[in-house]
DNA sequence: ATCCCGAGGG
DNA sequence: CCCTCTGGAT
């Protein structure tokens, strides 16, 4: 995709969306965190779910520690990865506890130095908590990215570094969140709605069955 | 490269 | 039935 029509790409998906937001659902960003990595291979109905009870009772890493790794999985059983996901959630809180006063971090390398917490989850905190111009690079971005051949890229890495240098910078901030909801909504993995698609006439995919 | 792993969609 | 869902650790 030529640079124009990545301009207008993101143009028109900022005038249908002037904010976009994740829609994992949490109060805190400690709560983000723990929503991000429970989102792992699931969808977000499905985390939403279950961190509505989880963070019911356990909305703080004080209390996801004492709830412990059976309690939690307890609650998140519905989601898949379930018991990797029940002890990363515990250890991540001990160590947010013991490095960082409870807090995130506001630092990549700290955040990858939790347990279950890699770049993609490190970037979307990242974006969503402290509002850095960072692209996490999820199945959706991967995909979208790809097929529309707004930057192409043969793994996420390289999907990620294609996004930082052709996303315009005005846009790189909500790019993350655009991109997330128009894989989840239009640009599917399986059958692609491109009949209701606003950025078909840009896109080198378009409605090819492939 | 493989494992983890439930729910919803087609 | 098979595929997909905001991946990470080994």
């Amino acid at each position: 995709m030529k640079r124009e029509a990545i301009r207008e790409f993101f143009r028109r998906l900022a005038e249908a969306n002037p904010h976009p937001t994740t829609e994992l659902e949490y109060g805190t960003p400690y709560q983000l965190l723990v929503a991000v990595v429970l989102s792992a291979q699931a969808t977000d109905k499905s985390v939403n779910l279950a961190t509505r009870k989880l963070f019911a009772a356990a909305p703080t890493p004080e209390a996801m520690i004492t709830l412990g790794e059976e309690g939690v999985a307890e609650h998140i059983k519905t989601i898949g990865l379930f018991r990797n996901k029940a002890r990363n959630t515990v250890a991540l809180s001990r160590q947010l506890l013991e490095r960082h006063g409870g807090e995130v971090p506001h630092d990549r390398a700290a955040l990858e130095a939790l347990p279950g917490v890699g770049r993609k989850t490190a970037n979307v905190v990242l974006n969503t908590v402290f509002g850095d111009p960072v692209m996490a690079v999820d199945t959706h971005i991967f995909r979208l990215s790809n097929r529309t051949g707004l930057a192409p890229g043969k793994d996420v890495l390289a999907v990620e570094q294609a996004l930082m240098h052709r996303v315009p910078k005005d846009y790189l901030k909500d790019a993350h969140h655009w991109l997330i909801l128009h894989g989840r909504y239009v640009c599917t993995a399986r059958k692609p709605n491109c009949a209701a698609c606003i950025v078909r006439d840009l896109c080198e995919f378009r409605d090819k069955t492939a």
